[in-house]
RNA sequence: GGCCCGAUGGCGGAGUGGUUACGCAGAGGACUGCAAAUCCUUGCACGCCGGUUCGAUUCCGGCUCGGGCCUCCA
């Protein structure tokens, strides 16, 4: 084994607002939670960062060597559509307008969802889903009714100001001021919260539960309290979500582990960090389109789907992300996007051209290639560098003087970490035909086929002709290119 | 109104107290009937004003501009 992966990593977390050392919980051990999605619709473009960023945060942890138990929750119990207790619940009106029960919805959009992140490459997780976790929620709010919470006619609230450090992730002072937070009629401090959200009486839900509190459905915070102590214990390791989540609903759920954890306010607060339930809270940042679609109550809106019928493949997206350090707002451009798809293309060439050359993958000797796994592994151990970790892919991959299995050895190393899988893509796998492509592939070689006899007998003015007839049907003809032919992408 | 962040070449995006990525696009070359694809080479930057320093794009202050969150959101 090739001593590379020396470097400590180092991860940002939102808690101290620094770079800490990872140092696990359990011995050679990886525990990571990341906050998952909302299963009453599509996930658009930008919601799929935070996976890719929690990915190759798992991916990362293996490189280094540790086991990863890794959780993305499911939350299939719908939330209002407002944070002060009033509006619709997301699921409910979903199924409404769909005319199906949002148990439906629920497993309709979750399936959708892990479609997405195996197109994206993202290793198998564990999807837990919050309905599958009410009673154990149940159990939780007892345990923490009497000291930290109480109750009002719309449900059981936790008081903020029972524990210590309160906000500590958000960095700010929501006491009173001109917060445009409407206040629940009773609530002791602005930020408290439901743990238990009682169904209005005279009114009835389709995902609702008996509980000590009165029929109803828990608060949005609960279920990742819940889930995250029942897979992977307190303190796990790592806690992520999107940079949203640093304000509101991480700093609650910290607040419930506290509760959870130990029930007094002078137990060292979030200085201590066994208390807030997990280690390190990281944060991706978002996706910006300046376009507007990213916004799904603007109705249409970006999502893998949509790249995929232009041909865009997906694993371009991922690069995408990679190109940019996971704690920067990235800015989405199609422009953008086809720079990537380049760019992948082009290093799924390269590799293709070594796994031709070499028989299978070597040892990794060279000192070249050792010195760039150590460059690679200092990268994504400064908190997940990885645009600078695909900049060492690149250079192994120009190193056209060193041998080719040795040199794939070390693209497979790298390769497991990004998660791009140009190790084993070929080209034909990047050419995605477009949904509004009219011409069919047999059709395709058929035309090339004529025009390569009418070019080997000089007659251009033919093969030029059914040259523009196939570019006008959205193919781009490539003599000199093994591949022949490619889709023309149109965004 | 409150809290916070950013400003890097045509676009995206790393990084650094002194020589500064990388990708895409552009330019030149190879290849080609032409074009495309591919390969090689390559030009281009650090918002403004002060300060600290031998020296700042990098540190500090101010300004301008932009953005995010405070409301479901990754």
């Amino acid at each position: 084994m090739e001593s590379t992966d020396q470097t400590p990593l180092m991860l940002f977390n939102s808690l101290t607002r620094s770079l800490e050392p990872f140092a696990p919980v359990h011995p050679g051990e990886a525990r990571v939670y990341s906050c998952g999605p909302t299963v009453y619709n599509y996930q658009h473009i930008g919601n799929m960062r935070a996976y890719v960023f929690a990915d190759t945060l798992g991916r990362t942890l293996q490189w280094k060597g540790y086991k990863l138990t890794h959780v993305v929750n499911i939350t299939d119990v719908g939330h209002l559509t407002s944070d002060a207790d009033e509006g619709e619940d997301k699921m409910e009106r979903m199924a409404a307008r769909e005319g199906k029960s949002a148990w439906d919805i629920a497993r309709f959009y979750q399936q959708d969802f892990e479609r997405d992140l195996a197109r994206l490459n993202v290793q198998p997780k564990q999807h837990p889903r919050a309905t599958d976790y009410v009673d154990a929620m149940i159990v939780w709010g007892k345990s923490i009714a009497d000291r930290h919470c109480y109750e009002l006619d719309s449900g059981l609230y936790f008081d903020v100001a029972t524990v210590a450090d309160y906000g500590r992730l958000a960095r700010a002072v929501t006491e009173d001021g001109e917060g445009r937070i409407e206040s629940v009629e009773g609530k002791r401090n602005a930020a408290d919260f439901a743990i238990w959200r009682k169904t209005p009486p005279g009114e009835a839900r389709q995902m609702e539960w008996d509980s000590p509190w009165g029929r109803g459905a828990p608060g949005w915070h609960l279920e990742c309290s819940v889930m995250g102590e029942a897979l992977l214990g307190f303190p796990f390791d790592i806690h992520t979500g999107g940079i949203d989540h640093r304000e509101i609903h991480h700093p609650n759920e910290i607040a419930q582990n506290q509760a959870f954890c130990c029930h007094a306010k002078d137990d060292g607060g979030l200085d201590d960090p066994r208390n807030s339930g997990a280690k390190i809270w990281m944060h991706n940042n978002f996706l910006i389109d300046r376009s507007g679609k990213m916004s799904k109550s603007s109705g249409e809106f970006l999502r893998l789907q949509l790249l995929i019928d232009k041909g865009i493949h997906p694993l371009a997206y991922r690069l995408m992300c990679l190109q940019a350090h996971y704690r920067s707002e990235l800015e989405f451009t199609w422009d953008n996007l086809l720079a990537a798809l380049t760019r992948l293309k082009r290093m799924v060439m390269a590799v293709a051209a070594l796994r031709d050359t070499a028989m299978s993958a070597g040892v990794v000797t060279h000192p070249r290639l050792l010195a760039a796994l150590a460059e690679f592994d200092a990268a994504i151990s400064d908190d997940l560098n990885s645009p600078k970790a695909l900049t060492v892919l690149d250079e192994v991959l120009g190193q056209k003087k060193i041998d080719a299995a040795e040199r794939l050895a070390a693209i497979a190393r790298m390769d497991a970490v990004l998660g791009l899988n140009v190790i084993a893509m070929s080209r034909p796998d990047l050419r995605l035909r477009p949904a509004d492509a009219t011409i069919s592939e047999a059709e395709i070689e058929r035309q090339l086929k004529l025009r390569k006899e009418a070019r080997a007998d000089k007659n251009f003015a033919a093969s030029d002709a059914i040259r523009d007839a196939l570019t006008a049907a959205g193919v781009e003809v490539m003599d000199g290119d093994p591949l022949g032919w490619e889709w023309a992408i149109r965004v």
